[in-house]
DNA sequence: CAGAAAATAGCACGACCGTTCGTTTTATTT
DNA sequence: AAATAAAACGAACGGTCGTGCTATTTTCTG
């Protein structure tokens, strides 16, 4: 249930007040390696088995935190929303109403796209690999971008509030141009290891704001 | 080795002149099966024993075709990539030079990427999936992509020489800004199931021929 | 129509998968 | 320190995977 990204309640471990016993410890240390192990393989490509590699234990012993494979998918998405929400999300929230946000947040959102080496995004590679596959990941996923996404479409719709953007500006259509920008972004430089990229993903976004800006 | 997408030597099958043996029939018939089901399942989900079952044969006949799951990936890729240029490029080849052609080139990417009920676009799939999964199967891929790239782009070239868009348009910004709004359709409207994405894809290419018009 | 060649099937293998179960080790509480 | 609960392990099961190998069938050719 990853409903925040408007209420930062992240970090409240299970207990309310107790100390950690040591299962939730463990299991913390299994979703590090489990969600660093995603971002390569992808969530399909997730196994018990080199996620207990990975994080130093047994198949049966990671599998015990989890109950089942898909259980495991998903807490490695939920995990993925409450990061993406702590290094992408907030520090944006810092900045002042209207367009600094709105900046804030497409750069911090590609730089967590592109930039870190080892890191794919979950929510492209997810989105290609569960595009034709319902299923409890499938709706998981989704419903993480979906917040997502909307959050960013409150940020455009502040802009124009704040008169830095046309009142005439249809959000939607923005954010569809803003999005396609992040996924030609990931797809370019990641995949295809074109240079450029990112300077390309930046005038593009520049070129966006020229077109939606007021006055 | 997919290097026409200017040369339409397409249906030359092997055997120059003699008639097609058996084997390239069902090869074929494997081929067309293999290709289905990784529009699904993605290159990575692909399975010999899926594709005998699909193609009604067993295993080891179809195994024998191809010698290993890696030749067979590389096959699809391979068909894909003539399938591609036979719907989505020499299509939009009969239309005019410039602006005429690039819409066209656009349209029928857009068609072959979201319309089409169970085919997802395997370069974007594949794409996701093997960004981090250096060999073969990957090369293959990111050939018949970089091909399809450099066709699109050339097109806006000739744009810029017909005079239908400006003399100083950079066209690699611009074909990634294309390039955004069909990945932003895909996900959308394939992962997401939103509806309106076919539109603003639209709306986002005629915002960018505004942006790069002349005069 | 015969013989050669190609195509397909059948079977077995080792590897890995998710999952279950009983046991053993480690933490926590009394 | 003893008793109890939680956590982790190790082995095994049934299943699927890709891949060899050997027959058998089908197709082509002279």
């Amino acid at each position: 249930m990853p409903v925040s990204l408007v209420t930062p309640d992240s970090s409240a471990r299970r207990g309310a007040g107790r100390v950690a016993h040591k299962g939730q410890l463990t299991k913390a240390t299994i979703l590090d390696a489990a969600l660093q192990l995603a971002t390569q393989v992808g969530l399909e490509g997730l196994s018990i088995g080199a996620v207990a590699e990975a994080a130093g234990m047994s198949k049966s012993g990671v599998f015990a935190h989890f109950g089942s494979r898909e259980e495991l998918q998903i807490s490695v998405i939920h995990e993925y929303h409450q990061r993406f929400e702590l290094e992408v999300f907030h520090p944006s929230m810092q900045e002042a109403r209207g367009l600094p946000r709105l900046k804030a947040l497409f750069d911090h959102w590609m730089q967590r796209t592109s930039v870190e080496i080892d890191s794919g995004c979950l929510y492209i590679s997810g989105g290609a690999e569960f595009d034709d596959r319902p299923g409890p990941v499938r709706d998981a996923l989704a419903d993480s971008v979906r917040i997502w996404l909307a959050a960013m479409r409150r940020a455009i719709v502040q802009c124009k509030e704040c008169g830095h953007l046309r009142a005439d500006t249809d959000e939607a259509q923005m954010l569809f141009g803003i999005h396609g920008l992040i996924l030609a972004l990931h797809y370019e430089a990641r995949f295809l290891k074109m240079p450029g990229a990112i300077e390309r993903a930046h005038r593009g976004f520049d070129n966006l704001l020229e077109r939606y800006a007021a006055e």
